[in-house]
DNA sequence: CTCAATTATTTACCTAGCTAAGTAATTCAT
DNA sequence: ATGAATTACTTAGCTAGGTAAATAATTGAG
């Protein structure tokens, strides 16, 4: 029975996600972008360049991931990597170009983004995020 | 201030289904299986021989994704495909060793995921449930 | 000081979402 | 009954997760 519960639960999460991811990367397209190229711009404009390891550890994914993703951006010219200090570490920034679309983007995304959340209250959003961070955590985190 | 709140609230659901994601297929790792075949293991298991548009529309993924991971799992004789009557339409079974393995994976997925919900409560599940289903949900749902 | 271990990033190769466009079978309007 | 529209599925090509293994730079133990 409980388990039944638990199946919905898991899958009810699975579509959501999916059907925001696909939101948010229909409203990027107008500017030229994917979900998860996004996130990294976000990141760099909150925390200012850094270096691709402490990308991948905000964002809780595998280093090669963002590799890849960061590829992209430089070729499409969202960012710019420059050798750090220690010579194995690259440091990512934002170019001229990205940090004078960024308020627009940022714009559209905080759009979608209420719209979709606009069903739940403040102190609903606030209950979902408590629940969430609870699903899933092992000792460590 | 509430952009905040949302902006938190999507990134770590994020995160945490693609930590969901990964312990789960870690776990069906040992049995050959993906969190997505499984899903349609699943699926089959409980509604019986479907067709493919039955199978994508009750996962709410898009066809092709559908059709690329069945190729995979006829390949490794997970399911079969038969033609309907309908002669476009494919019919999709299990094979008979897919339903011998079938009580040991979801045993093993009933498992980590009861263990992944474990810190919540019976209610809160049901609450996270309805929360889940209120975002992001337009007119059309 | 030197060499083993660690760390940052990359490469190669899986799976799995998506869209756009194609093919074959069926349905439906005329 | 025929031809246009629809429907089921596929193919091609994109993004983005993941792991495993490679390379280059740094750290650290002796």
């Amino acid at each position: 029975m409980t388990n039944t519960e638990t199946r919905e639960l898991f899958h009810l999460l699975n579509q959501r996600v999916r059907l925001i991811t696909k939101e948010v990367n229909n409203v990027l397209s107008d500017h030229g972008l994917y979900h998860s190229q996004w996130s990294i711009i976000f990141c760099l404009d909150q925390f200012g360049p850094m270096t691709q390891t402490a990308i991948w550890k905000y964002l809780n994914v595998e280093a090669p991931t963002v590799t890849r993703t960061l590829s992209r951006m430089e070729k499409n010219g969202w960012i710019i990597r420059k050798q750090g200090e220690d010579k194995r570490e690259r440091v990512i920034e934002m170019t001229d170009a990205a940090k004078q679309k960024f308020a627009a983007v940022n714009e559209a995304v905080d759009q979608v983004e209420k719209e979709m959340a606009h069903p739940l209250s403040s102190e609903e959003i606030q209950h979902l995020q408590l629940l969430l961070r609870k699903l899933g955590a092992t000792e460590g985190e």
